[in-house]
DNA sequence: ACTATATATACACTTGACGGTATATACTAA
DNA sequence: TTAGTATATACCGTCAAGTGTATATATAGT
């Protein structure tokens, strides 16, 4: 993991929603797709760059994959998303809004249980 | 200043090589090419980009031109220097090997001080 | 005014990232 | 086997970013 390809990943805003997402949980792509507004293949495009410089991993639960952050996390990812949460900006507001939306969605979740791969689920205790 | 501008300015390899000269202190563009072994044109380029999102701030010292980082400095930039000097990668052991070569650099200047402007040299009290 | 030094900019070129469409793959359920 | 859902990949066009060469600008010294 190279510093500058993980700081590429951060500096791309649509790979950041993702990556601030990802630190609060596991989600599959469908979800995030549907907290950032994005088509399907731009998501999957995105992730599939995180996961080859090693930031995320999959892992396939029936039809849904499953991303979460690889352990251990990056130092610069969490320094970085530690300094967005607390400032002040577009970007960081978005964060924040991002963090509420997955709460949302993830709560939705866990009364219609079978949209909800286990992984996901557990992180919020619902399933 | 965008989050995202900032990072990508961090994000490329050699601008963050400058950020961190910087951070320890104004420097000419001919001492930021000497530390780097970089052509002229490159490195004024890249002061170009970071100034034009308020990342740096130059001042005319006769023929030479002193960068600096401006004030208040980005607390993201901060951030991320904080912890690539910290951590152990190559990328990281370059910034450290530049913050001993401007040291060495300045040392030097401070012997023939007419090679040295002001706002270097103050920052070390040489000249 | 002329020369030298330091720096910036204009231009052309190349490369790489990104977006969209279409299609392929993996899995599930019937 | 077929159909449906979720995800990944291939392909292609476009556009931004980086590189190098040449040139312009600003200043200082003579």
């Amino acid at each position: 993991m190279e510093a500058s390809d993980i700081l590429k990943c951060i500096a791309d805003p649509q790979r950041l929603r993702i990556l601030n997402l990802l630190d609060a949980g596991p989600l599959c792509v469908c979800h995030i797709q549907e907290i950032l507004d994005a088509p399907q293949v731009k998501i999957s495009k995105q992730l599939a760059i995180m996961k080859q410089i090693g930031l995320t991993e999959a892992e396939r639960q029936g039809t849904w994959m499953v991303y979460r952050l690889s352990e251990p996390r990056s130092g610069l990812l969490l320094a970085n998303l530690n300094c967005l949460r607390k400032a002040e900006c577009d970007e960081c507001n978005e964060l924040q809004r991002d963090l509420k939306a997955r709460e949302t969605l993830v709560k939705t979740l866990s009364q219609e249980s079978s949209d909800c791969p286990e992984p996901v689920c557990e992180t919020i205790v619902c399933c």
